[in-house]
DNA sequence: CCGACTTATTTCGCGTTGTGATTTAACTCG
DNA sequence: CGAGTTAAATCACAACGCGAAATAAGTCGG
């Protein structure tokens, strides 16, 4: 019962606007032709479209390819540079603003730290406010050229008719905050600017998928490993959120019933085994207390991570010992995602997925091989993410470019004097 | 980079067609009004479109709905009587070929053994064209009436270009059988008839979804539990199939690391504390081995389920104790199911899950709250499968049915003298 | 029983779309 | 420089959905 966003005549020529513009934008340049040969479009129509394309700016001939004794093919590209996205990443100690352009190549950042966490909603939003002012002045970009504007967030992203984009985060003490209403009061979001707000994860994955690991894949999961433990399930291409949109809580999928207490509540959770602060404790209480080898308490997660993998590299058997285990839980939890979505590409990602993947990839994927059914094991392909944890930002600007991208046209024309 | 299956203004057509005839088929009957409401489509379409499908002979008009002081509105409906389609389940013990109306009411049925299991693949293509002819003529239906023909069977259908639908059953020890080639073949099924082949449990799933516990429901997963376990997830309203067509293994994902041994070769999967083999082996392992109160070996597995049940009922110990642990496994993989998916419902079924569900479900879903996220297990509701596990045929059924839906158009006719 | 009123459905003229055929443009090669 | 070749644009046409207007089929009050 899928409500067809598809009735009049027109609606097919945005469609179909749409279908060139995104060929051009992920597998340009291309000629006309190459549009004709791969769309199921006739000649005229491409002409048509393409037309119109580059009347708006859309789209602009870059140069034409060699021919054998024909009329040269005119190569197309969307003009990127013409156009531009802004990113947003409202992590747990600071707020990250980038302004992209339509290629999602960074020309300006403005980052914020919060000192506090992010508890204090207004502080926040001011921030990012100030964010999206100043990469606009930093850029020397017009407003008009902004095609929309993505934030992600640590937080489950809800959405109300009223009040749009609404924030549930369980970890910073925000309980349904509506963001999207309190950043266009605040103004630095045009009235009809597009805003789109998503979880950080989810956002994250989303740039994986476009320009890093998950490049080229139909169905994947970006699995990603912080000092929590969440994914990020590609289902067709777009990422499935569920029903109450907090699907892919791989993290808090039982592994070992009756086992390691998690912080969820539940026990035998996989975080309560990968999870940084779970690899942390876990080397606490099995590692040597006062080992001299290594400082007994790193400040940060990353250090401490940092630290177990260099007393495992010194061969320390506690640190060795602790690291197998982390190696096999993981590998059970990707045979896990293997069975049940049968992906063709899986990224092991966040930074300690990162740090922790560099060296256990391969022991990794032997676990899963174990675990995991044969048929769907072999159609998979494991990796480690592209993009390195702070790509969350990019995510977000992918948000407003795949709208660009669906509705195939400029943004509305801001209204004079109304 | 999904291919638009919308190009020329006539495609604009079909898909209006088939969204007016798929909200009648769900929702009928509806007047022109209702649908002129409900869909963003003008009165003038919905009238030209409602003409077109009534001089189809797809849709009828039938009585009115009183007015009150206006015209009153004629109420339309999918003529389902005048249409048909058939069911085909390919079981590991038999075939069952049903003849259904396009609402799917069964008008006649055939049923053949297969003694040896379904290992001889002639012997199983030979009996369904028995089946066909033997419906066809049961029913006194005419071929051209016949939508067309969905087959549900034990394995991995795959689909390449030259042969169609290949089969890859590992339990029944087919590997790439073109089952779909050997239907046409076989003469049964006539060359333009349209053809499905899909994964049995898949086709329960999808019986499940239009007619069942699933109804309604755009995120669900079915969870099927016989002899071994597996699981239909539903995302969006379709089965979600994954890369290799083999997404939804359930039954293989680890809930205990290093635990018992399942037939799949790995230690802890699901099934091997959840499925009924395991069960009644885990109660042949704990219980009394000559107890007076139960048959010591039933010569079925449905027997075997049943007499722990009683011995349960009886107060037996060891009984208890087997269905208490199996009650915490089935639960932690549903929570796992919750908390991976986020579905908007989950329905357990297959003869061992109904037979199981019936005495346990409400301690699975207690040990289910445990374990998944508060906010995701508030949105989810778990319920019993309402078709019971001999709904292939019919699930099979619903493929035609679909495709008929979605094409918005009469099956094709049948060339005459070519 | 009639006429005003109300509501449902169909009809009509228009603007927009994609298409195939045709025309025009742009280049290579001898 | 002209024949040959391929790319792109143009044109006439048929089909579509739409808004407005016309028509159909009731109710209700008298």
């Amino acid at each position: 019962m899928a409500e067809r966003v598809m009735r009049t005549v027109r609606d097919l020529r945005r469609s179909n606007r749409s279908l060139l513009l995104r060929r051009l934008y992920f597998d340009g340049p291309l000629s006309r032709q190459d549009l004709i040969d791969t769309t199921t479009l006739s000649a005229a129509s491409v002409s048509n479209v393409v037309g119109d394309l580059i009347g708006d700016g859309l789209v602009a001939e870059v140069g034409s390819v060699g021919s054998e004794g024909g009329r040269p093919r005119i190569l197309l590209q969307v003009d990127c540079p013409r156009w531009h996205a802004i990113g947003v990443d409202v992590g747990e100690t600071r707020v990250l603003v980038e302004l992209f352009t339509l290629d999602l190549a960074v020309l300006a950042r403005e980052e914020y730290p919060l000192p506090d966490g992010c508890r204090d909603v207004a502080a926040v939003v001011d921030r990012i406010d100030s964010g999206l002012r100043g990469v606009l002045a930093a850029g020397a970009v017009r407003q008009e050229t902004i095609i929309g504007v993505g934030v992600g967030v640590p937080g489950v992203v809800a959405h109300s008719p009223e009040l749009g984009a609404v924030v549930h985060g369980q970890t910073i003490g925000w309980d349904a905050v509506p963001l999207e209403r309190l950043l266009r009061e605040a103004g630095g979001v045009r009235a009809h600017l597009p805003l789109y707000i998503d979880n950080g994860a989810t956002t994250l994955g989303q740039a994986e998928m476009w320009f890093g690991a998950g490049r080229g894949a139909r169905d994947a999961v970006i699995a990603l490993i912080g000092s929590g433990v969440g994914a990020c399930v590609v289902v067709d291409g777009a990422p499935y959120r569920g029903t109450g949109r907090s699907a892919g809580e791989w993290g808090h999928t039982t592994v070992q019933v009756g086992g390691r207490s998690c912080r969820c509540g539940a026990r035998g959770c996989l975080e309560a085994y990968v999870g940084a602060e779970a690899v942390i404790e876990r080397f606490r209480e099995v590692g040597p207390a006062g080992s001299p080898s290594g400082p007994p308490a790193e400040a940060s997660e990353e250090g401490a991570l940092a630290a177990i993998l260099a007393a495992q590299e010194r061969g320390e058997p506690a640190a060795a010992a602790v690291l197998e285990e982390t190696a096999v839980y993981l590998g059970v939890g990707v045979a896990n995602l293997i069975n049940l979505f049968n992906p063709e590409r899986i990224a092991l990602g966040g930074w300690a997925g990162l740090l922790l993947g560099a060296r256990l990839l391969p022991r990794v994927r032997e676990v899963a091989r174990e675990y995991a059914l044969r048929h769907a094991f072999a159609n998979v392909e494991l990796s480690l993410c592209q993009l390195g944890p702070d790509a969350v930002a990019r995510g977000a600007a992918t948000l407003p470019v795949a709208g660009f991208l669906a509705a195939g046209s400029r943004p509305p024309r801001n209204q004079s004097a109304s």
